[in-house]
DNA sequence: ATGCGGCCGTACAGTACTGTACGGAGAGGG
DNA sequence: CCCTCTCCGTACAGTACTGTACGGCCGCAT
């Protein structure tokens, strides 16, 4: 990681951006740190950038396109509704330790900022609309396949928020996919409850 | 809310340092915002604490005290595990929007510094015990229990999430009641035959 | 009343940033 | 060979904090 005496581009400084987004969260988004890091000074910075908000917007647009070329890349090769949201959620429980759900947890927290907001809305609306068309898929009419994709989506992000503040006491290791497996169970298992607009 | 030129105490800061970080996060709980707030300067703050870490520990400790003390006051008035839960849950899932989602949003958030992850990590230790011990008298053994307990406290802290970043997806309004009923029909579904005499 | 101690305001130093102005190096074209 | 345009370093100003030092007010006990 040695820093080259190469020029830098603005994809450098978005990506350093990035990188320190998942280390500290938004906060850490500061120029004068990245310019450390980077073994450069703002000089270069601001030849590439306007301001820091420019930077944040910069690394905003690159997470959301890693994010949604990395799933894409993920759920292609997986067929069956069923098989595709283990896949999916397996996937999304053993991430919850990688540096991507340290970004997905700082923009979480970060979601006062306007552009945060933006992206995160737009990133959630396509996952759960996937996710959605998955349950539908296996037989749920539509305002239940949406209800089961809100109620999978949070389980994902709970599972994140446990796994990052309180690890000890999250299902990790050897048990996750078995406890994946479980939770596929609950949600793809159809309920002893009418869904959401059936009879009363 | 007009600051009175009474004099201030140190319960009045961490009252008005927890809101701030309900408001903000941990980074507003900055002392000379607050001191603006409350109709001073720092020369009184600097009386009352030491250090700012002083003053978010006193606003920690406020927060477990009252966070326990609610949960207490809250669950007592109910009879029996699979209604406590949904009790518990309903009451959860409604208060995401409230200020104490806030300050319970911005902790997670804040899970980094040292003080706030010990604080965090007590109170979900306590949380799942509870949870874990309503699904035990249900009947589940202890692992199970367990698990449905995690299961259950990540949903709620998904949802939490969801309600606070994007309001817009989330289940709210007159149907989160419903939306409760079902997720406790999935949390509590297959039971075993329920124990009779309560969980060890 | 007087003096003492709890409480607070003011003033100063220090830190970590964001922006801006400008100057200078260095590669590539004329 | 020199000139220009790109890229970056340096230096300065401004902001928002945390701490510290100290002086003064005000009520209460003597």
């Amino acid at each position: 990681m040695a820093a080259e005496k190469r020029q830098l581009t603005a994809h450098d400084w978005a990506s350093a951006a990035l990188a320190a987004l998942g280390r500290g969260g938004a906060a850490a988004v500061a120029v004068e740190p990245l310019a450390k890091v980077l073994g450069a000074t703002r000089g270069s910075f601001y030849w590439h950038f306007s301001s820091r908000g420019d930077l944040v917007r910069a690394a905003l647009a690159l997470w959301e396109r890693r994010e949604t070329e990395d799933v894409i890349a993920w759920v292609e090769a997986v067929e069956g509704p069923r098989e595709r949201l283990r896949t999916l959620l397996l996937g999304a429980l053993q991430k919850t330790s990688g540096p991507a759900a340290d970004v997905e947890l700082a923009l979480q927290a970060s979601v006062d900022d306007a552009d945060v907001a933006e992206a995160l809305e737009r990133v959630t609306v396509r996952r759960l609309d996937y996710l959605a068309a998955q349950f539908a898929a296996l037989g749920h009419d539509t305002d239940a396949a949406r209800e089961r994709a809100v109620m999978a989506y949070s389980a994902f992000l709970g599972h994140a928020q446990l796994v990052h503040a309180t690890p000890s006491l999250a299902p990790s290791g050897s048990g996750l996919a078995g406890y994946a497996d479980r939770w596929i169970a609950l949600l793809v298992e159809d309920a002893p409850v009418p869904a959401v607009g059936g009879a009363r």
